[in-house]
DNA sequence: CGCATTTGACCTGA
DNA sequence: TCAGGTCAAATGCG
């Protein structure tokens, strides 16, 4: 058994944190109306407040999220899916060398599989470096598909601990030569070459972000961002305690303020994301707000976003 | 020599 | 049962 919650987790009072984020999405459509009525210097300023308040309203909801369990008497869910691919507790390796030995085996393949919470996809052209050192660990072909899957892992998980995965691959149907690149877990290590990377960099990458789902069917919602993903990944680490004072990295829950959060620039790639996953869904509002060209489209409601999954647990 | 990659085996969840 | 995710020995590279 793992990966059961502290007995003694606190509650979560979901209709606060729903009420967080009905105003964060209220906040939210005052700024899209901002943006489109008033002339961008004048209306600067008041962005910057109703981002404030977006920001606000997100963290705080995700504080509520993240602080516990889930008070089913107050939330009916099909449920949520906090953190479980936090759980991926391996446990202890042996030292190897005992692979062709049935019995004694380490605990390898012991994993849960992580396409839950925590999860998102981007589609590029090139699967191009995002900041982060990543060491391959494993290539499988994957059934159906024409391309392997690679498996990579952060450089520093051994010496950082740090449960950053990503997989890698090509796909046919999204273009020639695109890459599906899935992120799995956030990074928390501090790599020097992100810094320098975060300051030279000056490409752009478009990418499709899907927060992946159980419930693909759900709706939806075509949302217009532009990200580094590694950069924000790497101010996200920076900026996490200001911005969800309660948020405890040693909670053993992964922050969604880790995840690519939007960023409200020019130019405006494509983004998409299927809400299920609390935490993957609701993210802070962090950065520029520059573009004028700002489409935003937080008409779907809440439940649209906040589309709990049936699911494992 | 140290680190990254390759690759087949192992293991689990669906 | 099997597809997918991970491990770790073997190998390559600088």
């Amino acid at each position: 058994m793992e990966a059961l919650p502290p007995e003694n987790s606190p509650i979560i009072d979901c209709g606060k944190a729903i009420q967080e984020l009905i105003d964060g999405q209220e906040y939210a459509t005052q700024l899209q109306n901002l943006f489109q009525k008033a002339p961008l210097d004048q209306g600067l300023e008041s962005a910057e407040i109703l981002l404030d308040k977006v920001a606000q309203s997100f963290s705080n909801a995700l504080s509520v999220l993240n602080s516990g369990v889930i008070d089913k008497d107050r939330w009916n869910p099909s449920t949520t899916q906090l953190c479980s691919s936090c759980s991926d507790d391996r446990g202890v390796k042996n030292s190897g060398h005992s692979k062709k030995i049935p019995v004694a085996k380490d605990r390898r393949g012991t994993y849960k599989r992580r396409r839950t919470s925590d999860t998102w996809t981007k589609v590029s052209a090139t699967p191009i470096d995002d900041g982060y050192s990543w060491r391959k660990y494993g290539q499988k072909e994957i059934l159906g598909a024409r391309f392997p899957r690679s498996y990579f892992r952060c450089t520093h998980k051994n010496d950082q601990g740090c449960q950053a995965t990503k997989q890698v691959q090509q796909t046919e149907d999204d273009g020639p030569s695109m890459y599906r690149i899935t992120y799995m877990g956030h990074h928390t290590c501090k790599d020097l070459l992100k810094a320098s990377y975060m300051l030279d960099s000056t490409s752009r990458d478009s990418f499709l972000l899907n927060f992946e789902s159980n419930s693909i069917s759900k709706q939806e919602q075509p949302l217009f961002f532009t990200s580094y993903t590694s950069i924000k990944q790497e101010v996200n680490e920076e900026m996490r305690s200001d911005l969800t004072q309660s948020s405890s990295p040693s909670s053993g829950y992964p922050m969604p303020s880790d995840i690519p959060l939007f960023e409200l620039c020019d130019p405006l790639p494509t983004f998409s994301m299927a809400g299920s996953d609390t935490g993957d869904v609701v993210s802070g509002v962090y950065s520029c707000a520059s573009s004028p060209t700002l489409n935003m489209d937080f008409s779907t409601g809440i439940d649209d976003i906040f589309s709990f999954d049936d699911g494992e647990y």
